[in-house]
DNA sequence: CTGAGAGCTATACAATCTGTCCAGCCAGAT
DNA sequence: ATCTGGCTGGACAGATTGTATAGCTCTCAG
């Protein structure tokens, strides 16, 4: 079975793409605007959430609708051993959005929301009022430029082959 | 008209969630499950779409099941006015998948994929190769204790009335 | 060259869901 | 007391989804 390939063809990234920028069409719309049968659509659709590629088609919600207009990332340093513990201190809290642990100088990247610069100080106290975290350094996102995306990504793989 | 609150309530919060963990009910099985009117649920997630909150339903790709299991942050410093010509530069590269203007040392936070930690240097080398970007500095996302959600900001702003 | 397997087309059917209306009811605001 | 907005319960037609089936074509291996 060829299906194991890591990656999609141009036809999942048009749908890919459709979906996208479309979501309410639904199946059979796409199918009959990708001009192919509705099956393949559908068949198309269940192989790329079986390997995974399409996690699901939750509602995409905006933070900045809600009043969380401000978004900044945090390098926390977490002091030996502590990592546990801080990573469900700040999984605790709302307003930490994800959060990675990374290489280099610090141990972890968050990225964070609040209402205004105020606001944000009072989440970033909530953030490294915590034992075990020994350093932080915080960065204020002014404009998102490149909002994210995959659709490029999806591109160029299909364009791969 | 008290629909231009900003916030949403304990309905709301739950629907979201719902929706989230289970995409593919649809509106009819989520006013079961949340044991109100269809019309009800129609309403919400009219008006929450109205509102912003809710942006779509796009479906959600994960770039690790395409192949690009390694994330990366990179900072840049950008020489004075160079700016846009980086912009465009960085939006063309699709393992770029979001950019941010910051404040602090830097002056955008990139958000990348790779293939591979070998692949990585490919991609930071077709980031940085521009004229314009004075200084780049890289992290490596290891793991992602946790991955990006909205549902606990909702719910704490549904808890706050 | 030939058979097997995979993917796409085209079509069909039943079961559901969606988009819309509508009338009635209730609570908060004026 | 009156009004507006939101929720309920019900109704309908139209469209979509889940599932199957049969025929074709293309590619790969024997």
């Amino acid at each position: 079975m060829t299906a194991s390939e890591t990656s999609i063809d141009a036809l999942d990234a048009r749908l890919l793409a459709l979906l996208t920028e479309e979501p309410r069409i639904g199946i059979l719309e796409a199918s009959r605007r990708l001009g192919v049968a509705r099956g393949t659509v559908q068949a198309r659709m269940d192989r790329l959430q079986a390997r995974g590629v399409v996690r699901g088609f939750g509602p995409e919600i905006d933070p900045a609708a809600l009043g969380y207009g401000v978004t900044a990332f945090a390098t926390l340093e977490i002091a030996q051993g502590r990592g546990p513990e801080v990573r469900e201190h700040l999984a605790a809290i709302p307003e930490l959005l994800e959060m990675h642990t990374i290489t280099g100088v610090g141990d972890m990247l968050c990225r964070i929301v609040a209402r205004s610069n105020a606001d944000l100080q009072r989440v970033i106290d909530a953030l490294v009022s915590f034992q075990g975290i020994t350093r932080t350094s915080t960065v204020v996102a002014m404009a998102n430029p490149v909002p994210y995306r995959v659709l490029p990504l999806t591109a160029a793989c299909a364009a791969e082959r």
